[in-house]
RNA sequence: GGCCCCAUGGUCAAGCGGUUAAGACAUCGCCCUUUCACGGCGGUAACACCGGUUCAAAUCCGGUUGGGGUCACCA
């Protein structure tokens, strides 16, 4: 029997942004896919119209585009599984039509219990310290088939629950977590189709991932307690389990489920803080699975090569923002000189507007920064020179003070104001006569101008390349006031 | 609270019965250097606890503790 072709699908409901447990789970469906040459397919589960949100669909679309996660059928590109959208299957009746093979089959029943009498029911049954027992008591079951037909025919509102057995127990198997069994007393019986007529998401789910042959299903760890279900759904029918890769949820420093209130747990927001998406989707390949060589660099095309989901971690990994910066720097400093640019001129234009060589600059901060946006105050002082403190020109290292400062100032302006030319050569070559001939350490010459030229303790690049960019009548005006400071 | 899952440095993690318990981020120190950064070198730092099984346990089994997840006409 020659092997199935794998086939793997992203899910999402459009409620809102795309959270990095979200992109996770469609790069390891999409990896897996790729891996064995297999297909990738998008669907969107818009079951839930209440929290439906129209622009979450384009952002979804979006973040696959720029983290290169395509997909090879979906709702544009059909590959003839389609509809990709539930609600457009939805209209077909299809979920509806399978909802009453499983009544037939007795696996599944209507229920006409009210809003209030569910509430009241678990308002009732309390364990000792308070806690609410949620379980559904089967109360329709006992319907007759007549009395059903009655509640239907008289237009009553119903939902179609599953029928689990309260007996027995259920295994099923993960990937990651491997053998999992529970008591079928555990087992709720799920309602798979809502009382407007659509099916849970976890009924849908079911029955579109057979209809498309999905082979391998990726989802979060919080959907494990739900998995026992979805084999008894699959057993009902006759149908083929899917491969399960259940992945551990990622926390925050806290090590509570990432969520809004950290400021980076959706892929948009990370790419408005200055992440690369590449940098991201490495990254978060690597948070709950690792290669199984040494190294932690790597492309998607790389990832699709060596993705194997079985080591796939089982603990709960915490998104480390500091070490995604890390990574990002690691990007950033091998980026080519042209999409860098792309990215690093306007945040230099957004804070110098003096005619200086900007790509100079971009080339100066490049290996100092980690995100885009920390060219800022890198920078900040190319514009204008802020006011300082004199004690900054004292430095132990340098061995200097601000009086050995003010000498080399008085004596390097004239020097300076001579130059015809500030270019970096020219500037070295003035300075290193100058130390030459005055017998001195580098520093003592070098320090106390950088300062004066930045009137910052640290600086991207050194005095020459500082003088060469702001120019010569800047510079000598920023040295005269260094002198007039030391004075 | 019931049920399920998890447990190696601060963080990500390798490890599948015998290792001096990798590596990366962070941190600290040194070198390079006109500052900072880059780069190079080195240091600190971990098997939650208690019992088994075994000649041998981070690795297997049980319990304890700790953490997480889940208990919707949401996905």
């Amino acid at each position: 029997m020659s092997k199935a072709k794998v086939r793997t699908r992203f899910a999402p409901s459009p409620t809102g942004r795309m959270h990095v447990g979200n992109l996770r789970t469609a790069l390891y469906e999409y990896l897996i896919a790729k891996h064995e040459d297999g297909t990738f397919v998008l669907r969107i589960e818009d079951t839930d119209q209440e929290r439906f949100v129209p622009e979450a669909l384009d952002i979804i679309r979006e973040t696959m585009r720029v983290t290169g996660l395509v997909e090879d059928e979906g709702p544009d590109k059909d590959g003839g599984f389609g509809p990709y959208v539930q609600s457009e299957r939805m209209k077909t009746g299809m979920y509806m039509d399978y909802a009453k093979q499983l009544v037939e089959k007795g696996e599944a029943y209507y229920c006409f219990c009210t809003k209030e009498r569910l509430d009241s029911l678990r308002g009732s049954e309390t364990t000792e310290s308070g806690k609410e027992i949620a379980k559904y008591d089967k109360h329709c079951l006992s319907l007759s088939k007549e009395e059903v037909q009655k509640n239907l025919d008289a237009g009553m509102p119903y939902v179609i629950r599953q029928n689990n057995p309260t007996e027995g127990t259920t295994t099923f198997h993960d990937v990651v977590f491997g053998d999992i069994t529970v008591d079928n007393s555990e087992l709720d019986d799920m309602i798979l189709i809502k009382s407007d007529g659509y099916p849970t998401y976890n009924f849908a789910n079911v029955i579109d991932d057979h209809l498309m042959e999905i082979t391998h299903v990726v989802r979060g760890n919080e959907y494990l307690s739900s998995a026992p279900k979805y084999n008894r759904l699959y057993e009902a029918f006759g149908w083929e389990v899917p491969v399960y890769v259940h992945c551990p949820v990622i926390t925050d420093e806290t090590h509570k489920k990432l969520s809004k209130r950290s400021g980076h747990s959706s892929v948009e927001d990370l790419l408005e803080q200055g992440f690369l998406p590449e940098a991201v989707v490495n990254f978060v390949a690597l948070l709950g699975w690792s290669p199984e060589e040494e190294r932690e660099m790597y492309t998607l095309k790389e990832l699709e090569e060596t993705f194997d989901y079985k080591r796939i971690n089982k603990s709960p990994a915490v998104f480390d923002i500091v070490k995604l910066r890390w990574m990002n720097g690691e990007y950033i400093k091998k980026m080519d000189d042209e999409r860098y640019y792309e990215y690093a001129l306007p945040v230099i234009k957004s804070v110098i507007t003096k005619d200086y060589d900007l790509k100079y600059i971009a080339d100066l901060v490049k290996t100092r920064i980690e995100v885009f946006p920390d060219i800022k105050e890198l920078i900040d002082f190319f514009e204008e020179l802020p006011d300082y403190d004199i004690a900054m020109y004292t430095h132990k290292k340098m061995k200097t003070n601000s009086e050995n400062s003010l000498v080399t100032l008085q004596e390097m302006l004239p020097r300076l104001e001579a130059l015809d030319e500030f270019s970096r050569e020219k500037l070295e070559e003035t300075c290193k006569a100058y130390i030459a001939e005055k017998e001195i350490k580098n520093g003592i010459c070098l320090w106390p101008l950088r300062t004066a030229v930045s009137g910052k303790q640290f600086t991207p690049g050194g005095a020459y390349e500082i003088m060469e960019i702001i120019g010569k009548e800047e510079s000598i005006k920023r040295i005269k006031v260094g002198i007039e400071k030391l004075s």
